[in-house]
DNA sequence: GAACTTATGCCACCGAGTGGCATATTACCA
DNA sequence: TGGTAATATGCCACTCGGTGGCATAAGTTC
């Protein structure tokens, strides 16, 4: 009766989905109220009503659970690379749209929601944005590792490793323009920055520095928008 | 009596340098030895003579202690971007020139092999990596800052951002390829890694995917110089 | 050499993360 | 349906990184 559907995860998959999306909205939930430091693990395992050491069979770190949303991302467009066609284009096009495939792809109810969550928490928490920096890298050597394998790159050829983290990087840019500044908010709005953040690109070869402009030490631009801390 | 005289680091001073040095050159020894994890702050401390308590008066993390090296590199970047004339040149070339400079400035004894071990340490100490990489990250936005207060670029200007993680990302194929892969050893060994990464930046735009290979999922390599796990 | 400043040591404490083992829950099969 | 294997969980004790508080020692200044 259930030989070829594919609507069958078991229950006990299905408990563990469960607590392991409790874990993660409650976290980012607390996280975002006292602060992540602020949280122990005890009372989030308290709230989620499950041991201490049950956190730890779901997640490797306190910071992993709140990165659970960037990660799904960078599955996608680790598993859109192995299989995306080249048809002799340049190869940082092709990991340009490896990358928007991945996001159109971010579908869950409330990704984008999780996400801005966890990119604020990020932005004040030392220890989350050096893990979540970790696994962009991690990310970055498979990637390349695929990109050998499916292309046969030359693994001394730096060009690859090159175009992929500015690939990253641009997605930094789009993710903290999204995260921080006014704009169309969602998955679509982050897609609309990051298309941004890719036009950019070429121009960072030509960019010349404007002008030779000596100013005083603490003269500050009269009506800058934002605040340097 | 001493107001000019540069030649002035009290006693005190000079103890604490001694004392910090100790600490870091113990640290490596001991991290390289045993491994990062299996090499207790205790045992350091009892190894330097200090207690756990002053430790931290020095460092704010364990991992702090192994990256010092590193972040006495970036250090002189920063100072170096602070007084850089333009001369209405390419913005990454001045970026370029600034590192380059910084380097040049590593004149300590033994400073080369201590970025050696530090990096490799970092290679496979995820903790390790991760506070690197967050050490970097932060030096950016500094670097972006300095940019912007003395040249006045646009604050929504992406390139300038893209430009200084191009030559970050530069930096980090350079130090892995001097880490890791046989090569002029030495301060000098990774100014030329350097500058070659350097010349590899341009080809980020230009180039292209070798050819649509279609090849069976599992084959590999016949002669694949490196084993992939 | 006294008085002040500052670095250090010591101690108790918190919280993240781990190993081991008993128990409860689910899956599988006769 | 009942019994057994597989696995998820809870509980407990423990290690170790990191912090706050306070007393003491060392260096500095007059």
């Amino acid at each position: 009766m259930d030989a070829m559907a594919p609507t069958e995860p078991t229950l006990r998959e299905r408990k563990k989905l469960r607590t392991r999306q409790a874990l993660i909205d409650t976290a980012l939930r607390r996280f975002t109220g006292q602060g992540f430091d602020g949280t122990t693990l005890d009372e989030l395992c308290a709230d989620v009503e499950v041991s201490k050491r049950t956190f730890f069979r779901y997640f490797t770190t306190k910071e992993d659970v709140a990165m659970a949303p960037t990660q799904d991302l960078w599955a996608a467009f680790l598993a859109d690379l192995e299989t995306r066609e080249p048809n002799g284009s340049p190869l940082l096009g092709l990991l340009q749209d490896a990358l928007l495939a991945a996001l159109d792809r971010m579908s869950a109810e409330g990704w984008a929601d999780r996400v801005l969550r966890s990119r604020r928490l990020a932005a004040d928490t030392p220890s989350m944005n050096a893990h979540g920096l970790d696994f962009c890298d991690r990310t970055t050597r498979t990637a390349i590792k695929i990109l050998e394998e499916r292309f046969g790159f030359d693994p001394h050829d730096l060009r690859p490793r090159l175009a992929l983290d500015v690939v990253v990087a641009a997605f930094h840019c789009a993710l903290e323009g999204w995260t921080f500044q006014s704009g169309p908010a969602g998955r679509d709005g982050l897609a609309i920055r990051l298309r941004e953040a890719f036009c950019a690109v070429p121009g960072i070869i030509t960019m010349t520095v404007p002008q030779p402009v000596t100013r005083s030490p603490r003269q500050e631009f009269p009506g800058t928008p934002r605040t340097d801390d």
